[in-house]
This record gives structure tokens, sequence and C-alpha cells, in this order.
DNA sequence: TGTACATCAGTGAACGCGCGTTCACTGATGTAC
DNA sequence: TGTACATCAGTGAACGCGCGTTCACTGATGTAC
């Protein structure tokens, strides 16, 4: 991998970077990230930095980058541990994986699904594959679940006829991911997703209030089994 | 009202500075937010601002109770414009305004319900009222639903058994708000409340990606009947 | 109605601060022969 | 193995910029008699 000590040390001060990155996400949210202060903090002058980072934007996109993989391994690694056949378990470990890193790392998750960071856009090259490995990881679930049987589809009322526009979308979605599930079971599906992060925003962003809820996991635990018989799932 | 036309000239003052806030609110973030940048669209030296607005957190609180108002005036117009029988049409009614307002105004939408200003804590004197009126809102037509019979509570799954301390929780929000529908009822209302903002979130901060839906208030209204449903509207 | 005083909006200068980014430079590390 | 050159990390000064907040001031508006 690292061939000479320069390389070595040049990885290193990368990794350091992103680490004195986060701390000062952290602490002063995304707009208020300074390179300046990066530089301080990683004891060089502050022009020392552009050797490593073009801009600030491109420390933001490492930083998103980094959020996105971390928070990706913890799902995976949660999801693997349940058996291949529990999709009911899955899912559930899927969720509880994101409300757990979003509550360890409220800054980094706001910087994922929070109000996006004025001025700057994410280049979607470097962006798109780490940002798609929640959603990823849920079809999947979905999908292994539908196709093992497991959900009860015939509990769940059809809902309504989908719409020209809404079902010629979900066709798209359907092609482009090879997603072999019915068309109302992906409308669905997206809906647990949406409802999942939003559950996971209310309580990280403290919509909730401070004192309305004393066990938040609980409420988080209860709200998951509704969502998981909203797909039929168990 | 206004006496002197000292005073209403600070009152028109005051309007304006609101205006010009939501105005950089929506080009450069809450963060960003500068009493320079307003004196100067105001047309004004920078500490002539003082005379207005002790600091910048100040204005800040000002735009936060500003946009929950407007948002809560929206949402209880689109709810009265329906008959008062109609719950299930309340519903949709305030889930559409909500979404429309969010769609209209995303930085401000983003200051309410997006991660949280850095360094910025609102004084909850202030701030919660007029920051429950859409709960409120949904609240009330959860509650009036109920006591019409509704709420086909028969067809619900009546869910896990809310364990001791949700279960408390629940109990306490049921005596605070003075609630007469059962536990599980109001913890279901949590959830289609969270899964309403989630659905919302997405669609304002650009998580389906660009090009997913092509027609997104489709699926937001499909969205809104799967919710219903959850809660045993209609 | 007229005058004297109090209130208040807005001025302009100043404080100390931090930011992103560029540029010519030094000196250490790496590489080709 | 030794030398000459190329690469690269880090320096320090500088650019032009914007910020929040304070303070003594001027002049217009409001109020009490």
């Amino acid at each position: 991998m690292s061939r000479t000590p320069r390389e070595r040390a040049r990885q290193q001060t990368m990794a350091d970077i992103v680490v004195i990155g986060r701390k000062h996400l952290a602490t002063d949210g995304a707009a208020a990230l300074s390179l300046r202060a990066v530089a301080r903090d990683l004891g060089v002058v502050s022009s020392a930095v552009y050797r490593y980072v073009a801009n600030r934007d491109e420390l933001l996109t490492l930083l998103l980058v980094d959020a996105y993989t971390e928070l990706g391994e913890e799902v995976d690694e949660a999801v693997n541990r349940v058996g291949s056949d529990d999709y009911a378990g899955q899912f559930r470990a899927l969720s509880l994986a994101v409300r757990g890193w979003a509550l360890r790392e409220p800054a980094r998750y706001g910087l994922l699904f929070g109000s996006p960071v004025p001025g700057y856009h994410a280049p979607s090259e470097q962006t798109t594959t780490p940002g798609t490995r929640v959603i990823g990881s849920l079809t999947r679930i979905f999908t292994q679940a539908y196709r093992a049987g497991a959900l009860r589809e015939h509990d769940l009322p059809v809902g309504p006829e989908m719409s020209g526009q809404l079902s010629a979308d979900v066709q798209a979605v359907r092609t482009e991911m090879t997603l072999d599930i019915p068309d109302h079971l992906v409308a669905r599906g997206v809906l647990v997703w949406a409802a999942l992060f939003g559950a996971v925003n209310f309580e990280v962003f403290g919509q909730y209030g401070p004192d309305t809820f004393s066990a938040p996991e609980e409420l988080f635990e209860h709200h998951l089994t509704a969502l998981a018989g909203l797909i039929g799932l168990q």
C-alpha cells in the first residue's frame, strides 16, 4: 500500500485532517467549518492544509464521504449479525444501527440528513456510492423477504391505485435496481424508509420536546414494529 | 394600536427586518445570518439595527417565530377549508399544507426542522407556542376522529404491548394534553407525525435523488393514504 | 398654542476578531543513474 | 554506494474580506406644562 515513509505520513495526515474536521463539525457545525481552524489543530500553518485539500468544499466532501461510510459500515455489520432468514430482525437491526449512530454523531448525521449546507453542492461522483448504502441494504432486506415469502401482503390493504406518473416512476426504480417486488411494495418501502429517518430526525433534532419521552428507545422500537407491519414484515 | 408616527415607523422597520432576514436565510442559511448584512439591506448603518434587535440570536428567534407562525397559519387555514366531519380530508389537508410550505420555503423549513443552528438555543418561552401548532392541529384531528368513531381501530393490529417506561410516557402525554384516545393510538399518532415530516424532509432536502421521482406529489399522496391507514383513518 | 425637556432613531468611528486563498521560499525526502 | 536532481511538505507574509458589538454624537419626534 504505502511504500515510502513520505506516503505513509501523508496518509496519516489525511486521516488526522478528517478526524479534526469531525470534531469541528460537532462543535461548530458544517457552515462554520474552517480550513484555518483545522490547520491550527493540526499544528501547522494555515496554507499547509492546501497540500492535502484543494479548498473548503473538498474538506466537506471528505467529511461527507467519511460519515456515509461509517454509517454504512455500522449498518451492514448490524444487519449481518442477524440470521439471514430473519428479515424482521434485519430490518430492526438496520434501524437501530441508524438511530444509534445518529444519536452518537448528531452533527455528522445532520450533515447527511439535515438542512443542506448553503453554497455547497456535493459532487455526486464521490458521494453517491457511500450515500446509498443504507437504502441499498434496506432494499436488499425487503427483496429477500419478499422472495422468501416473508412479506404477508395479504394482510395489507393494496392501497390506492397508483396514478400514471407515480407508477411510471416506480417502474423506473424497479428496472434500475432490478427489483422483483411488486409496485405497491416499492412505494411502501419508500415510505418506511422516509418514516424511519423521520423518527430518527425527530429524536436527534429534539422535535419531541425535552421531557416528553423519558425512554425514547422504547418509543422507537414501538415505531419499528408498526413500520415493519406497514410493509408486511412478520 | 400604533399611536404615534414614530411607533408606526418602528413597527414597519421591525417587519422589514424580518422580511430581509427571511431573504438572507434563503440565500445563505441560518449559520451565515448576519446583522451587518441585514443593516445593509435595510439601508442603514450596522449599529442602527441594535435599536431593534439586541443581538444576532434575537434576530434568529424572531425568524423562528415568524416561520412557525406562518406555517401554523397555513396549516390551520387548510384544515378549516375541509368539512368538519371529514377527518381523513383534514389530515390530508394538514399534510399537504406542511409539504407545500416546506417546498416553497425550504430554508425556513430547514431552520425549524433541519439540523440545529450551532451555538443557538431557542428560548422556549417565545418558541413553544408557535412551535406546537402543527402537532396541536394533528392531535385535534385524531382526537375528534376518535370521538366520532371514525378511527377503525379493529382493522389495526393492536401492536406490541407497551413496556413500562413507554406506557408511562404516553400516559403523561395523555394527561398533559387531556387526550381521551387510547394509548396505542397515541403512539401511532406520534409515528404518523414523525413519518409525515420524514417524507417532507426527504423531499425538501433532496434525499430521493435528483431524478428518481418525477411526480413527487403523487408519491406523497400515496404515502398519506398509507399513513392515514396506519392510524385507522377512513 | 408655545416652549422646555425627554426620548429615541440613526451616524460614524473604532475594537478585535476570523476567514479563504495565493505565492515565493526553504529544507527534507525520494529517485535515477 | 554515492551523487545530482526532482519532488513535495511546510513556512510566513500578504491580499481583501466580513463579522458582532460598543460608544459618544446629532438631530428629529413626542410630551408635559
